[in-house]
Order: structure tokens, then sequence, then C-alpha cells
DNA sequence: CGCGGGTTTGATGATGCTCAAGCCCGGTGG
DNA sequence: CCACCGGGCTTGAGCATCATCAAACCCGCG
């Protein structure tokens, strides 16, 4: 369960084992299943979760009622909100279980603690974040100014694999345009 | 003209006059003059620019030579194109000056032989990228499922400052909508 | 005074949303 | 084993938003 994790570090940072052992110490495992909600809007989000396996989404609910969805996590992926794990503030965003899910969680006390104590615990999430600002930048520039074809032609192309996990019309969501509109552009355009 | 980078450090991390000093040997000034071009496409990015004065911005050309903003940068923030930065590929991202500018630049081997000298320089990095992503991470829910109109008022509620820098179809742009529409919208909605 | 970039205004049309109905399929209970 | 139910997906029609094209306008600058 810890193999995942301990992989992720590995791919991005060295460490010797001692480190590593008191990294593990630091996580606590959780299991949620499909449907649940890990964090609901008005909520502070105090923990970090990591997907060792199943998968999350996340999503705001704007004043119209409707679902944006934000990202989405798979194994080996993390999730948190990080503006209100960062800032204390009340959440916006609520967190779900797409699949039935086994996490490992790191509180805000035990993750910055770590911080301190072990500085490739740090380069770790600096450069996940790096990563990560990429990602999110990229996801910008097809945002915006393309069309629903084309948004979905971009995915296709940089994020297949959601089209076999995820429901179609959280896909939807996710690019921002209707169900409808992906049905028919999955109906017409190649496929 | 180091000294707004250096509040810049203060504000996020501790660090001694030594350490300073040895940043400081680290970067070197440059003036660029509005509409000069920092970063073409093609180019590697090999460069972190931190604007002491004046503004930048970066776009991309689409396939129908259409320019899309994604981002502006005014005294106190970085700017630079992660992407190419990190994996060294080449940019499809411009870099150009709006106003004329005074920048501090850190090249690829400076920045990277810092972080490994110097953990405050590090930790400073990574609460950027931090503060980075959550900003980029509204910029999203901003830009999808909103009106033209939704999104121009919430820029005046979180960017106002863009207004009085930016030429307005620049803000369109970034805002993922035509000029005649951010015009349209100003004129009737509530300025 | 004339030029040019930026902004505005107007008319038109396409893209994509909304509402509504039907369909497909997997799960549940009789 | 089959009928029913419901969520998700598809299909259709009408309509709103917004992009596009075009022209006029404004203003700072040479």
């Amino acid at each position: 369960m810890y193999d995942t994790l301990k992989n992720s570090f590995i791919k991005h940072v060295s460490f010797s084992e001692q480190e590593w052992d008191m990294c593990t110490s630091f996580f606590r495992p959780k299991h949620v299943a499909r449907r649940q909600l890990l964090l609901q809007e008005g909520e502070l989000c105090r923990d970090l979760f990591y997907v060792t396996k199943g998968a999350l989404y996340s999503y705001t609910t704007d004043s119209k009622g409707n679902q944006h969805v934000i990202r989405f996590a798979f194994e080996g992926w993390w999730m948190a909100n990080l503006k209100s794990f960062f800032n204390n503030s009340p959440t916006r965003l609520s967190i779900e279980a797409l699949e039935n899910c086994d996490l490992l969680v790191i509180d805000k006390e035990h993750h910055f603690s770590l911080m301190d104590k072990l500085p490739a615990y740090e380069r770790y999430h600096r450069i996940l974040l790096e990563n990560a600002y990429v990602n999110l930048q990229e996801r910008i520039e097809n945002a915006l100014g393309f069309t629903a074809e084309e948004k979905y032609a971009n995915l296709i192309e940089q994020s297949p694999q959601f089209l076999n996990r995820v429901p179609l019309h959280l896909v939807a969501s996710y690019l921002g345009i209707s169900p409808e509109t992906l049905s028919r552009v999955r109906a017409s355009g190649g496929r």
C-alpha cells in the first residue's frame, strides 16, 4: 500500500531508508467508497490525499447550482484543495470519490513538520508543484479560445485515460461544455 | 534595484545577510524596452525573470494565428515559461514587454545551483509555486462555464489593477473573449 | 494635419446551451 | 428469468450568447 507512494518519491528525489521510514509514519491509510465526499464546500481542507487505488475528482458549485469539475486524481496522483489547505480558508471545492479508493492521508501539521525535517520531502513537493503548475497552464490554453470539438481532441491527445474511467457528463464539465455538446462532438467528430 | 527582490524573499522565508549576498551574485539585471520580445516561440526558456519595474505578458499563438494571453507580470512578479524551463522543450509561449522594464534574471544553471546551496531559496520557490498554482486554479474556475459578463466581473473583483495597465484587447484575450465583446460588456454592464 | 493603433458600434451568423423526450443498459426485486 | 426502474447518454428543436466582419471613431504622435 505504501509502495506506490515510495515509488512516487523515488521517481523525483533520492532519500535513505530511514528517511522513508520516517515518512510513512506521518501518513495514515484511509478507504472511501464510491460517491463518498472527502471534502465539502465550507469546510477546511486539513489533509493531502495520495491515491493508491481508485479515482477522485474535485468540483465547485456555482451560484446557479451548476457543478464544474476542477480536476481528477487517479492512482499515483495527489488531491487536495491547496487554497484552503495553505490559507486556512473555507473551501468552495468539494472532493468526491469516483470509485472505491485507497488513500494515504497526511494532515497539515505532519506535512509542514516533514517539510522542516526532511528537505527531500520539500523538494518532492516542489517538483510536484512544478509539474502541476505546468499542467494547469496547458489546461488554460485549452480552455481559452478553442471550440468544443478542439477541446475534446486535445483531451484525447493529452489525457485519453479519462475517457475510460470517468462518466462523460463529468468529462464535459471538466472541459467546460455541456454533456449534450460532448455527445454530439463524439458522434460526429473523429471518435 | 535588488531591494524589491530582497523584500519578496523576506516576505516568504528568512535568511541571513550572507545568504542574501550569495543570492544577488546569481542574478543579473536586464532592461527591456516596450514591445521587445524576451522569449519567442520555438526557443528554449533558459531564464527566470523577476520584474522590478514595468510589466510583461506571455501568450501563445494558435494554428489560426490568434494570440491568447496566458498571463501578465507586474512589479514583484516572476515570469517564465516553466514547461520549457524545466523540460528543456521548445516553448510555444512568447514573452513580451508591455512597458519598459527592469528585470532581474537568473538562468537555469544558477537557479538549480542556488536550490542546492540554499534551502531557503528552494523554500521560497516552493511557496511561490503554491501561490501560483492556487491562482491558476481560480482562473480555471473563472474560465469554465461563465459568461463574458461574469468573467469581466470576476476580473474586476480579483485583479482590477489589470485594467489600468493593460490594453483592453489583451485583457479580452486573457479572459478568452473577443475585444468587441469586452467593449460591449463594459459599455452595458456595471463599468 | 494625417496616420495608426486601439476601441467602439452595428449587423450577421455560427457555435453551443437549454429544455424536452427517448434510448440504452445494468441493477433490483418480484 | 423477466419486468421495472433509474442514471447516464443521445437526439432534436429553438434560442441566446458571442465571434466575426466591417466601418467609424478617438486620440496621441510624428
